[in-house]
DNA sequence: TCAAAAGTGTTGACTCTACACCCATGT
DNA sequence: ACATGGGTGTAGAGTCAACACTTTTGA
């Protein structure tokens, strides 16, 4: 800062983007605003920095008190901060978004101190016209396609199961979040031969119906070779 | 934001890392501090967000004031954003980080409004003592990681090569940002071979000894496919 | 004619997809 | 027995690194 302006003053928010895989389909928690602006409407969860916190330790805060989850388990990392003037009408107040990925089972629908916390289809809310509060909608939408373009390199799917998972399980999480189907047998092979993806525990057994799988747990690894690649999108036909 | 604590407030300042490549190096623009904290140490340039301004703007700003370059052949995005309580002395101020890359050819060393700002090989800076002020040895780390990813799948190292450019050119980009060297034969084939990556402007020539080259554009591509590979590194030998 | 840089062809190793097939359990 | 899901084998298509080889210029 060698010219140094005098700085301005802003508030500093933190918004969490939870995501969990539920009836093979991605879910957001949002709460329903209980005052204005935007009394009513839907919205992430989130609140202002306190003064001795760090910005992971607020977002861990936040999420511990609206899922009763912590660290353990869940993956939390940032997402973006958006800070446009004009998106709280309240005043200037800039947001550092997170994103968090926690297994489903682990989460009782919200130990929260929100009134009205919630799972919701993130399809919908991404597509369709209802409108969530301030800029929360983009934050949802950077949130989601993050966590589909962390599946493909990271061993992250396996935040969203409990932890002795199987195989089946976490290519349910890849098929829910990408919204397409995988052959299972190749998907098996990709997995195992992945080094540091997933270990077994030994314990072997699990009903589903038919024979029992292996269970894993995650590894040890944190970026994936190769990578688990995503179907590629069929081409418009040419004109 | 449910449970509504009233809000702490904080200083936003916008933090620049910006990267070129010259002589084969992958270098990054620092200024020298004026005055206190950090007086005299490197550190990178910045300043704190206007009343009106986002985050882009006041990136944007910045990056012209040290440059003069303004959005065209630049690329900036952003890269994070900074919180730690202790991270500047004078009280809490959150740093979002952009990263920009530039052309060498397009920066006159500095524009700047800055006594003191200059170009600085990267790979000392990390790998050294040499202490930067603040936390921004941790920003200028995740700003070349990030660069160095995005290499990979994403047609950015145009951005470090003015406009009209060799295949040559860009490989000797891929070479300084991640320290390899890469096969120029295979290396032509996978950028002509890879669709809006680079286009053809027809004019062909330009003198570096030897046969003339195809000039090349910046495509319209934003990801790769498939990815351009960085060579696995040697794994360590077993003990 | 030679050096230097641009660009093409080819080959063997590897990887991926698709699908046939076998395994282990509940009913 | 047989339905159901877990897991293995294998062949054809595609991709990639390595490197021999040709092209086009300046000196």
């Amino acid at each position: 800062m060698p010219a140094m302006e005098s700085p301005f003053i802003i508030a500093v928010a933190v918004d969490l983007v939870i995501l969990t895989v539920h009836d093979g389909a991605l879910e957001v928690l949002l709460v329903t605003r209980g005052i204005e602006p935007h009394r009513g409407r839907l919205a992430l969860p989130g609140g202002f920095v306190l003064p001795d916190e760090d910005l992971a330790g607020a977002a861990s805060r936040e999420l511990a008190e609206e899922t009763g989850l912590t660290g353990l388990t869940v993956h939390l990392e940032q997402l973006a901060t958006y800070g446009h003037p004009g998106r709280d009408p309240r005043g200037r107040v800039v947001a550092v978004a997170h994103l968090a990925l926690v297994p489903n089972a682990g989460t009782p629908v919200a130990g929260s101190d929100a009134a009205d916390a919630r799972w919701y289809r993130a399809e919908p809310l991404l597509q369709g016209r209802n409108r969530l509060a301030f800029d929360h909608r983009r934050i949802l939408a950077d949130g989601v396609d993050r966590a589909r373009a962390k599946l493909e390199y990271s061993p992250l799917a396996a935040a969203f199961c409990p932890p002795p998972f199987t195989i089946a399980e976490l290519r349910r999480v890849y098929e829910a979040v990408w919204g397409t189907t995988l052959d299972p047998r190749n998907f098996h092979r990709k997995v195992t031969g992945t080094p540091g993806f997933v270990e077994p525990t030994g314990a072997t057994t699990n009903r589903q119906g038919g024979r029992p799988a292996q269970l894993y747990r995650r590894g040890s690894a944190t970026v994936l070779h190769p990578a688990m690649l995503r179907p590629a999108e069929a081409a418009p036909p040419a004109p």
